[in-house]
DNA sequence: ATTGGGAATGTAAGCGCATACAGTAGACGT
DNA sequence: ACGTCTACTGTATGCGCTTACATTCCCAAT
């Protein structure tokens, strides 16, 4: 059962594969009798072109690339459930209060958002995840597979970049730009953490909040602190007389961080996170502590995460746009596929200060 | 800058073009120092292979599709914020107390399952979401593109089907057998149901449970109702003489339905729900309501997702695993592509039922 | 009946790579 | 020195499709 190509359904409606090949892509060239001849051959012979042989004729795959970082802790049980006709009933009582698996919602939504915007130009979509091992060949295989790719930040090194985009066009998305190079999309870290932050200064007048940061690579993180330091410099408080907890972005990494605090007895008014999945994990240890949010201690994150929404109390958080950056980076990237000589694209977009109960107290208060 | 080709990268290393295939392919069977020559020649020029040309000539691509049926609710504002260098400050009062954006977990899972075996074996994913319009240009589109193709249940017409399956290999994801054409994968729904509802007999003495069923062309629902009269007809009680409440899955249409029961003030003792959002609605009524759960009213679900753990009460629930059922597709279509002959694969996945507060009561009760 | 011209169709040349097959250079044996 | 292998490398073809260009149709206008 050999695939039908484009000579079978030639040979079969009796036309040449020009036409067959007109009367997939530009229909109106030909004459509406022989079309309808070619498209029942087609069914009949049940034909679908091939891509490969397509996209190397027209020189254009109509394929965008995104690319991920590894995050999803390497699930990695060789052999899946599978194969066992199984039907399984195994009850397990009141379970996980623990966090199961924190979903990635990020990448969720900024995948979500790329597919949709690629499918509205008419691309696919082609996505990577990059595992531990060694992205350089999966990165080249995308890359030789799309017409354009985006890679989230940090997610591939310098010199593999450069590399891939000297034969497509790369967006970056968050993180710093690099260089003057790509095109680059992300979103108003610095701003947004320091409108929070001086939130915090001016309503609650909190004068001495901490910030749990994230990994010290973190370029998100730095940018985020960086908004946190202005808010203060720009109060006229001195940044560097405060200290800072220094995370990595895990929630239980952040109930170690809380107990801590918790057990030395010094809690400081308002602990500021680098994002939302420290805060809870920090909510997590002081309620259970007897320490009341936000009256005692307030806390705010970063992200928007739904956990967030979900938390009791609420947490006061930057919510980002993820979805809306999967779509920039896309149009970013058509933009470029379209001129490929204007000059580099960098689309910095807004963020929503989210005041919630973690900051504020009982609604409506 | 036209992009290098095996041409250009042969001619620099002074080589044919045959041999810098090899070093690509079967790096092996070229001697170690001109093996040296072609790859710093490849860096040198950037080259990265086509892998339609590849493809083509190899007669396989590498990839691997999946395809959804459009779910997420089409966010369709033309022109997303971009371009605009804007730097936001917006801030926002205590917001949003009803769902934002219902994450769609059970894709996202399937999806994250679904490119992790892909991986895993050597595939890249393609991924495709059938939009409102007509499924046919993309699944065709898709399936001209890659070695095998997993579809979602009923998002994809029939004929369609049997026409893209005489290109490649197609498996089926959840939803009923297709005749015995399709490879196949689903969980237990029937089993999961029934043990459910069994607990619920056999531990509460519930008696006359109500059904929440989802649309009525839904397969899923169907055969998670049928596991639901199994148990009852196993106690001795007849199906037929209970009422069945009928939902659209949707969290905001079960709210309305539970408004009804509560202002008709007929609560059944307990609600059997197709599914986690709609038990959710339900739990989002109830509460203000003064009814309790589970005293008053057990309320359970279907799926297992994420915020049913982080309602209160907790949901009860049966867990469905989502990534394992990407991951048997893609298993099931990288063995009938290695064994194209074989008989058509059926695979069923487990559930878990979890005893959670909104039938059990407290924890530790 | 002729002719001009647009519309419809056919012809043929790649697109960039894999690979069967042919060729070439040493290495070794006699 | 010459034949024989073995290990590499080069030649040439085709994968299935798009598309510029050439050719043929068909019909209105002369």
């Amino acid at each position: 059962m050999k695939a039908a190509t484009v000579y079978d359904v030639a040979a079969h409606a009796g036309v040449s594969i020009a036409t067959v090949s007109r009367v997939l892509r530009r229909p109106d060239d030909v004459r509406a009798s022989t079309r309808a001849r070619v498209l029942s051959s087609v069914r009949e012979l049940g034909y679908v072109p091939s891509a490969s042989a397509r996209s190397l004729a027209a020189r254009r795959t109509g394929v965008l690339g995104l690319f991920f970082p590894s995050i999803d802790d390497e699930d990695d049980r060789a052999e899946a459930v599978f194969e066992q006709d199984t039907l399984a009933r195994i009850v397990v009582d009141i379970p996980d209060t623990g966090e199961v698996r924190p979903p990635n919602l990020y990448f969720d939504e900024v995948l979500r958002g790329s597919e949709r915007e690629a499918w509205r130009h008419g691309f696919a979509l082609m996505v990577g995840v990059g595992r531990g091992s060694d992205p350089a060949t999966m990165v080249n295989d995308i890359a030789g597979r799309v017409d354009g790719m985006a890679v989230l930040a940090r997610s591939v090194p310098d010199d593999l970049l450069d590399h891939v985009s000297r034969r497509i066009p790369v967006v970056l998305i968050a993180g710093p730009r690099r260089g003057d190079d790509f095109d680059h999309v992300s979103v108003s870290n610095t701003e947004g953490m320091r409108a929070l932050t001086e939130h915090l200064l001016d309503r609650h007048r909190v004068t001495a909040p901490v910030y749990v940061a994230g990994p010290s690579d973190s370029p998100d993180d730095a940018e985020r602190y960086l908004g946190f330091r202005q808010a203060l410099a720009a109060a006229g408080i001195d940044p560097d007389a405060l200290p800072v907890l220094r995370g990595n972005f895990s929630r239980v990494d952040a109930r170690a961080i809380a107990a801590e605090l918790v057990t030395a007895g010094d809690l400081p008014r308002a602990l500021v996170c680098g994002n939302d999945q420290m805060a809870l994990g920090i909510l997590d240890v002081l309620g259970p502590a007897g320490v009341r949010v936000p009256d005692d201690v307030i806390v705010t994150g970063f992200d928007g995460i739904e956990a967030g929404r979900l938390s009791s109390p609420r947490l006061t958080t930057v919510h980002q746009p993820m979805a809306d950056l999967g779509r920039a980076a896309m149009r970013a990237m058509l933009s470029r596929l379209e001129h490929p000589d204007q000059p580099p694209i960098t689309a910095r977009l807004p963020v929503k200060v989210l005041l919630r109960e973690s900051s504020e107290g009982a609604p409506g208060a």
